[in-house]
DNA sequence: AACGTTATGTAATAATATAACATTAATTAG
DNA sequence: CTAATTAATGTTATATTATTACATAACGTT
């Protein structure tokens, strides 16, 4: 499988760039930006935006990661790949900004088969509550 | 209630650049973008992109036009400015890119009672659904 | 080896959005 | 009404987010 040193071995099915990435964002605790991805990966050798954003565009497209729209910002998936990004649900606290994956299988299955009169197929969704949440709640 | 001349008459509670943004958005029949309305208002006089900025965010805060954040485009309500903004939900055709907001009673029912364990008290909401609309289905 | 596909490197630029500051108009309180 | 306050505007510059274009390298298959 691999030429002779052993190097280059893919822990998953990521490529360098995709894995570099992907650990950091999965180490954040709270979604991570493009430019600041990029600043944070530069001493690994990751030096242009692009490459960020190709390797973000793959994450996302595998369900690894997920993009929270209304901040432009990133984050690793808490359940499993959310079947490859097809539905998502996020809780963005206004005060904090914490973000959190929401897992909640009644809320997928009614969306999943949601269906208005349109007639338009569904083939996935991405929803965003907002409020505060408990901690900032509580002071 | 007005001085002398009979100018300068509110048509509702939109201020001058505010009601040329929202009528030309309103006429519109798909989401528009911020410099795109920006090409489209020059000849109304208004020039910088912060003239239109400042006119999308009073028009969103008051519901009289949402943000397609998938787009980071924008479309008229076409509700009742869905109560202030607080519940919002799109249909988005990924082939002809067609735009529709969402109006289900039983959806914004489920969704404003929605309670995970977290705690979290939910204020507002944006929920976007992607797949193919009737017409690109038909091709 | 040859081919198609995926990933990378690099530079330039496009598209989206905000900061900072000065001014004017509209609303409210006394 | 006048002063104080708040909302809206005008203008310039700049920050942030994302893509185009083109060249090269690695990978997977036959
Ligand atoms: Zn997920
Ligand atoms: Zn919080
Ligand atoms: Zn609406
Ligand atoms: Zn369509």
């Amino acid at each position: 499988m691999n030429k002779s040193k052993n190097k280059n071995v893919q822990k998953q099915d990521l490529s360098k760039n995709q894995q570099i990435i992907f650990d950091l964002i999965k180490k954040s605790n709270e979604p991570l930006k493009a430019y600041s991805i990029l600043s944070n990966v530069q001493k690994k050798g990751i030096k242009a935006p692009l490459q960020v954003y190709r390797a973000l565009d793959k994450l996302v497209e595998i369900g690894k990661i997920h993009k929270i729209e209304s901040k432009n910002a990133f984050m690793a998936c808490q359940n499993s790949g959310c079947q490859i990004a097809k539905a998502t649900a996020f809780s963005i606290c206004e005060n904090c900004e914490k973000v959190s994956e929401i897992k909640n299988s009644k809320l997928f299955e009614y969306l999943k088969g949601f269906d208005d009169k349109s007639g338009m197929k569904y083939k996935k969704y991405n929803l965003e509550f907002f409020g505060v949440c408990n901690e900032c709640t509580a002071k």
